[in-house]
Order: C-alpha cells, then sequence, then structure tokens
DNA sequence: CGAGAAATTGAAAAGATTCAACTCTCGTGG
DNA sequence: CCACGAGAGTTGAATCTTTTCAATTTCTCG
C-alpha cells in the first residue's frame, strides 16, 4: 500500500479531465498495490470484486481455451482501466489479467462504482469510452484474423507493441518488455515455428534485430508496410 | 411512423425490468421505422445521431476492408439495442448495419440518452450489459479464428444462426432468413468454395439439407458436435 | 423461357502446421 | 568461475488444410 500523489496521476487516460477535488476524492477510496512480473490481478470466471487503474508496469490479458491454448486478448499500459466488471454489468472477470512486468496498480472495490458515477461522472465516461475502443479493437482484430495472412497478422502485432512498449535506441526501436515467439503467436494466432521463421526472414532482410525474448525494430517503415500492404 | 403499445415492447431484452411509466416516457420520445430488406440503418463512419431498437426483422452488422472485402460482424434479433455510440462516447457509427429481412425499429436522437440516463437509468444498465456480452463475443470469436479449423468455424456460425433465427420443420429446423454460402464464409474468415464443399460433406451425411440461401438442419445433435468437437 | 446469381466440384498451388532434430543463451549451483 | 540444464529459438522435411483458378451446373425470378 503506497501513498499516491493526485498530481501524479491527473494526465492519465482514466482520469482525464477530472477535477482535482474529483482525483482526491477517488484517492480517497482507492487501495493501491504492487504486482510482480507474474502475478495475476484477476482469473478468468472469478467473480470481480474490483476494478483497476494501472499506474505502472505492463499487463497482459489472457484467455485459455478448453483444450489448454493460450490467446493473448490485449496489452494494458499505465493509465488504463481494466477490470471494470461492473461498467459492464458483468458478475465475473471475462480473462486472466497477468503482470508481465512488474506493476503498481490502483484499485476500488465495485460498490464505488456506483459512487462514482454520480460523483465523478467523468470517469465513468472515460471508462465506458475506453470499452468502445476495446470493443472496435476487438473487431478489427476479426477483421484482420479472417482477412489477412500471417505474415501481416505478425507485423501487426510487432507495430502494436512498438506503439505500447517501444524505447528508442540507437539503431532503432526496442520492445521494452520481454516477448517470446510464442508469445507473439499467442497474439496472433499461429505457431511459435511460423513466427520465428518469419522474424528469420526480416532480420535477414535487416528489418529487424531479434534474439530470445527481445525484439528492435530497426526499419519501423517497411514494417509498416508489411503490416498495412501498401 | 407507426404507433406502438408499450405493453407490446416490455418483454424485449432492451426494456427489460422497466416500468409501464418509463416505457411510456421513451416512447413518447421514440419515432419507429420501417426498413425495407437491403436497406441501411446506417453507415461505417456515418455521423451518430440516433440509437436503435430493432422490434421486428433481422439484421447484419458488417465492415468493409480496404481491399473491399465485407466481414459479417454480426447479427441483431428483435429486442436488440444498436448504434447506441453515445454509449460509448462515439461520434461515428463503426459499421454498416444492413436489414437482412424487413425490420421495424424504434430510434431516438443522442440527446435522449442523457434524458434516459436520469430518468431510464435501467434501460442504460441493459445497454451497458449488451455491450459486456458484445465484448465477450468478439473476444470469443477471436479465440474461435485464432485455434480453430475452417469446418468447426462453419459449423459455429450455423448453430449461431440456428439460435436466433430458427424454425422448427417437419425434418429439422430451418434458417429462417436466406443466407448464401458467401454470407456463412464472411462470417467465418474463409470463402464461399469452402464453405460449399464443408455443406456438401455434411448433406451427404444426413446432417443437414441445403439450398440456394436455404439451410436446413436435420441433426442439430450432430452439428452441435462438430461446432464443439465432444 | 432466358439471364444472371448462386452453387458445385476438380485440379493445382500456396500457406501454414506438425514433427523432429538441433543450437543457442542464460542463470544457477557446485 | 565454469559447467550444465532448461527454456527459447531455429530450421528442414513432410504433410495437411485451405485457397485459388477454372469450368460447369442449378436455381429462381422476371
Amino acid at each position: 500500500m503506497l501513498k499516491v500523489d493526485p498530481t501524479l496521476i491527473k494526465d492519465l487516460k482514466a482520469f482525464s479531465g477530472l477535477e482535482m477535488a474529483e482525483l482526491e476524492l477517488m484517492l480517497g477510496e482507492a487501495q493501491s498495490s504492487y504486482f510482480a512480473k507474474g502475478d495475476a490481478f484477476f482469473r478468468e470466471g472469478e467473480r470481480a470484486t474490483r476494478f483497476f487503474v494501472l499506474l505502472d508496469g505492463y499487463l497482459q490479458v489472457v484467455r485459455t481455451t478448453e483444450n489448454g491454448e493460450q490467446v493473448i486478448m490485449r496489452h494494458f499500459a499505465p493509465g488504463e482501466v481494466f477490470g471494470i466488471a461492473p461498467a459492464l454489468q458483468r458478475e465475473t472477470y471475462p480473462a486472466n489479467a497477468i503482470a508481465v512486468a512488474d506493476c503498481v496498480a490502483l484499485h476500488w472495490p465495485n460498490k464505488c462504482w456506483e459512487d462514482f458515477a454520480s460523483r465523478v461522472p467523468r470517469f465513468l465516461k472515460n471508462a465506458h469510452g475506453a470499452v468502445g475502443e476495446r470493443l472496435n479493437a476487438s473487431q478489427d482484430r476479426i477483421i484482420e484474423m479472417a482477412t489477412e495472412q500471417v505474415e501481416r497478422r505478425v507485423a501487426r502485432a510487432v507495430v502494436r507493441l512498438v506503439n505500447q512498449a517501444g524505447k528508442k535506441t540507437e539503431h532503432g526501436i526496442r520492445i521494452d518488455i520481454p516477448v517470446s515467439r510464442q508469445d507473439i503467436a499467442e497474439m496472433t494466432g499461429t505457431t511459435l515455428h511460423t513466427v520465428s521463421r518469419i522474424f528469420s526472414a526480416w532480420a535477414s532482410l535487416g528489418l529487424v534485430e531479434v534474439g530470445r525474448q527481445k525484439i528492435e525494430v530497426l526499419s519501423a517503415h517497411k514494417l509498416v508496410t508489411i503490416a498495412e500492404g501498401h
């Protein structure tokens, strides 16, 4: 349980447009927790009791099929709300939320949701906006899976990772979280073998530099060309 | 513009749990319109000005890719809200909504949304619940596309159609809207040829009876077996 | 009855997966 | 400090699924 100052969080997406007084009200009810890499914020099917805002770190939302395959649904960066079952009238969490880097998150018991509905309406609006974006992103991904072949899907996944977790380096942009071939496969609906082959091909074109759980993009432009197919 | 009686709509999903007075209030602000088969309720990217509840008929939500391919995102049956951009802080409609049978829908200008927030809160809750279900359905479909092969995806699509538009017949269940091989292909991310081959195979197993834009399921049980893989 | 849309089907080709063997990297513990 | 073992990655070959191309056929509506 850490102390959090309103000025530190006022620019986060989840809190955008909130008054200082509203932030303080929300912080007054909040708990903040540390989650080590690999920890679960919550698990699929678990009774939803709280909702979260990620302050620092990085997390994955993952669903598992009956036969044990994993599908990475999306990633969250600092500033995003997640686990907002009450916004959707849900009783349970729909997926596993796993820290892929050490994380700090604020969270509130669900009863605060109704509270904030009247006292911090802007927060709810932001959250509903986030839901809309996610629904849209899901649909984009369905279209992608339905119409694009694997190399392009992989390129898009890498572009998204670069946008969400890219750090400039000497020669390009490095993805600042450990991502394995298997992870990319679970993000794109393919196998780690196919991802490995694609990466090898890209590397020999000088497009990326890859290593153990490491991806560095040397030519973002060419990668986008593959992703978007111009 | 048709007159609509509150008792006719009180059992629809979108209005579940509403008081008679609330229904009357909503109907007072509503307009009802007829949409012929093939008409668009709204189009992708269009400025969102109103939200809808389908009273009768059947509609498809379709998105088109840059290179002209269509993907059928979902179908709506009577009783469902759609085009609820204000619930998601959206300015535009995210997709095309096309009547696949003659339809009647209620609709309201967006400004009513804020109104209903305070005066018919239950309606908003229902709508948010619907959004949650749709987000979930989208994610299920992503998983399906990522992990299942075509035959199973087609089987699932047919099962969904049966659930949403199935009519009992002498020997089985007929899908009560015209659905072409191409339509199934756009629902499952494959080609009409592959769908045709799958249907032919199923037909020769006595599982379905298919024809021009016609699907009749003779053994729902076996179809579910293919869909779920038990 | 004719025209056009919808559907079927074979054959070839492409794309991706599966299987299997092997290599590399990194952290740990002797 | 080095060796070793496990996890991560690579790559060839065979195989499988699905698509693509092309030629026909069937159906339905006007």
